[in-house]
DNA sequence: TGGGTGACCATAG
DNA sequence: ACTATGGCCACCC
């Protein structure tokens, strides 16, 4: 299909349960990059230009750390939607991040 | 057309 | 334990 690989990114994103996160490594693996997550960062990074919403906020890098928070419209906007689903945030990080690691090979 | 970019991950020192 | 570097792929200008 002429489904661009930011679609598939985007369609996996949007799959996140609510009150659940994800790695861009995992959502790599998972489209078959596997090595390359940055094209994935770099789709989220496209993702405004999407016309669906696309939850972001729900994918943090590997250490479970907000770097993409400065992308967002505020930079408090994303750890402010994840506290929102009951995700804890502390210093821009989540908290039991293993616990609400969401993992899409798994799930999907 | 081609180059450069990017919100990463893994390994090595 | 921490820091530094390399690799990797797809999209935008």
């Amino acid at each position: 299909m002429d489904e661009s690989f930011f679609e598939k990114v985007y369609d996996v994103v949007r799959l996140i349960p609510s009150g659940r996160v994800t790695s861009y490594g995992a959502i790599a693996k998972y489209l078959g990059i596997g090595k390359s997550a940055r094209v994935v960062g770099w789709a989220m990074n496209m993702s405004h230009s999407n016309e669906k919403f696309v939850p972001a906020h729900r994918v943090v890098n590997r250490n479970g750390m907000l770097t993409g928070k400065h992308h967002f419209a505020n930079e408090k906007m994303m750890e402010e939607l994840l506290q929102c689903e009951g995700i804890k945030i502390v210093d821009d990080k989540i908290v039991d991040f293993k616990k609400h690691f969401w993992e899409p090979m798994s799930e999907l």
